[in-house]
DNA sequence: CAGAACATGTAAGTTGTTACATGATTTT
DNA sequence: AAAATCATGTAACAACTTACATGTTCTG
């Protein structure tokens, strides 16, 4: 079984959802598309992982609620313990560029990193957002790990402190984009 | 052209290098195996974007010296200048784990931490090593937009903080990894 | 009235991984 | 004696993306 099928029983466990709701909770941690989503839940369905309910809905097109099994859980819960780490990976276009940064002239470099510091800002006040309304809820604390939010909670500090940092580097590497102070090699 | 066929022009534009070599100086911003790799070098050979220069060596097998070419120098530019920016993607498994570690006990989230832990420490530990001797080399300095260090410098920089950051989550979130100290729901 | 959000699915194509294949030298 | 490093390549398979397909309601 693919990782992302554990991914999707995680998000179960925590409460029932549609693919389409999966989809979107997913980018906090993985990326996957819907294409990959839905065939994905229907054989975890055939397996007796999850089971689903249809909901029909008005204004808005039915959905298929899913949930976890305890056959389900249990499939996890092995995983999670058994299961040896796999080397994770990173793809990320803008470190490509980055790497070759110095080909091109210093303010198309440092257009680069101001948009990119654009997009980070945006994205924190989205993370700060969703982390302050898991403190205020009610009922047993997100920092308590017998909360079906902890594990969520924390990928959100971890998320947070990343965007953080790489807002932080990139304001640390903006001054270094000024047109050369490298004398030219002919003259010394 | 896929992303990883300008992530080999960048570190070509940078110094010639063999397949073998570019498969490992890859893993700090992109990860691809050597058999992506080979063919692919091949095809930016055959379109002109790379050429080569077999090395014969004694003990060691022969190698094919990859340089990159004007017109390679050319296609990374106009990339990195108008190609608009993909959504990058992130898959580490140890994040679908932590989504989820309230269903295992608190011992094996703890010991799931703390193996992470080690890594990170252990890549600290290689990446300021290799920062300090990008940082002491002679000639124009590392911090100069103008040195062909500088992408690759800029992204150790970047990696070392996320790592460090990285390992501050870890340690903030380990002490949370006690019993329990939620009330059971039936005696209040 | 165009576009986004909701909602699910399939088909075709691309990208990326694992395994197969070879072989000398150095390190444990 | 086994494992790692150097070094390149191909074949088969699995994973993932993009495009096709459909339809309502709400928002700008």
């Amino acid at each position: 079984m693919i990782a992302l099928a554990y991914a999707l029983l995680g998000m179960l466990a925590r409460k029932p959802c549609s693919g389409y709701e999966l989809m979107k909770l997913l980018k906090l941690f993985w990326q996957a598309q819907h294409s990959q989503i839905y065939p994905l839940l229907a054989k975890l369905e055939k397996e007796g992982l999850v089971t689903f309910e249809l909901i029909g809905q008005t204004g808005k097109p039915d959905k298929k609620l899913y949930s976890i099994t305890d056959s389900g859980i249990d499939a996890l819960r092995e995983w999670i313990r058994e299961q040896p780490p796999t080397d994770s990976t990173e793809r990320d276009e803008f470190l490509i560029k980055i790497y070759a940064i110095g080909l091109v002239d210093p303010e198309a470099g440092r257009d680069l990193f101001l948009e990119r510091r654009e997009a980070l800002v945006a994205r924190l006040h989205r993370l700060e957002e969703s982390i302050k309304l898991m403190e205020e809820e009610p009922g047993i604390p997100v920092t308590d790990i017998a909360s079906k939010q902890f594990g969520r909670y924390l990928l959100h500090q971890r998320k947070v402190r990343m965007v953080r940092e790489e807002i932080d580097w990139l304001d640390w590497s903006l001054p270094l984009f000024k047109p050369s102070s490298a004398q030219t090699p002919d003259h010394p």
